[in-house]
DNA sequence: TTAATGACTAATATGTTCATTCAGTCATTT
DNA sequence: AAATGACTGAATGAACATATTAGTCATTAA
């Protein structure tokens, strides 16, 4: 049997990616990790951001299963909603592929580079949006729009996270799961 | 009785950094707009950097008038806190020398353009801050960290205002004081 | 006959040189 | 004593040369 030369491009390619980046990775690096000729990629994939879309795609797969793992159906709706997000900052986190990625968009702005960080983005609010539908459904929390309220979700997690710490002291898992309490849950009003 | 010079220099800079935002102002214009000599201006001000300050100053200082008269005592916190964010929006966007500034920062990242918008940020949330004080004092919210709070506050006035309209429809003011009502004031929780 | 390849090309990116611009100084003028 | 603008060194960016690289395709190998 002959080797899979599709499976060994796409190992090669995550990699180079993870390790370089997307501008630092270029298809003659790939092709040479996977010990293939440069044009047996094209024959896989039309360039090289669709070669990076399916690398993406999959570790998106990846994330939501972690994510999808973290909830427990005997735990509340805020207590779900916490573990899933400190489980998806952590595997931010500890991949490299993506701690890379937001290090070039920040650094260089690489726009294939942004729009795979915004489609993982949008992947985390879309899970957020589906436990918020459930929510509902089990009258666990009032009537209200599911993507509104997974956008302020996610926007108010990642300003704990990561803009508040340039401010003040980094808040702690268990001190964001109060303020989530407080301030999402409870309310402010007397 | 001969011209103040001083007032002259700062006259000019304020049209010239509204023109043309911080990198595209030049001392020598300044000098010109102002029909003083360039040395004059290092009379007054130790450098480029500082006399922006001074300016920046003036429109936060005029910026904060335009908040504290948007307060109104007979309404209620969460009344007064859209009133405040929607003028401070307003003022963002009357107000040539911000849009300049905002526009630089996100097309060229000037370091002086961005701590400037730091502070006129951080003197926004201070002013909530103070709200968010006296509120808990008359006991119209529950007792917080008032600087947390504040903070929160404004990252999701932020996040409505410029964040959700690039993902859907701009929210109206309305819709943003509803928003407000049901996620921070009454809580999601049933 | 088909799949794989890597030399090739056009487009883009990077490095280099050099002229211009500009913040800040200071000797001269008012 | 206050004001000025010519001057300086550093930073910027335009213009050109060189190097890289995404993507193609004629050739090769199976």
């Amino acid at each position: 049997m002959t080797v899979d030369r599709k499976q060994l491009i796409v190992q090669a390619a995550f990699k180079s990616f993870s390790l370089f980046g997307y501008k630092g990775t270029t298809m003659e690096q790939v092709a040479k990790i996977a010990k293939v000729g440069k044009g047996t990629i094209y024959t896989f994939f039309q360039n090289k951001e669709e070669l990076f879309n399916e690398i993406l795609h999959n570790v998106i797969m990846e994330m939501r299963d972690v994510a999808k793992s973290s909830i427990d159906k005997n735990r509340t709706f805020f207590q779900n909603l916490n573990q899933v997000l400190f489980k998806t900052l952590e595997f931010r986190r500890k991949h490299e592929l993506m701690v890379r990625l937001y290090h070039e968009v920040k650094e260089i702005g690489t726009p294939a580079a942004m729009d795979g960080l915004k489609k993982f983005e949008s992947e985390i609010r879309k899970f957020i949006e589906i436990q918020v539908e459930k929510a509902i459904e089990r009258k666990e929390i009032k009537h209200c729009d599911p993507e509104i309220t997974a956008f302020i979700i996610f926007r108010l997690y990642i300003s704990f996270v990561s803009e508040w710490s340039s401010l003040r002291d980094e808040l702690d898992n268990e001190k964001i799961a109060e303020l989530f309490q407080l301030y999402l849950a409870e309310g402010l009003a007397m």
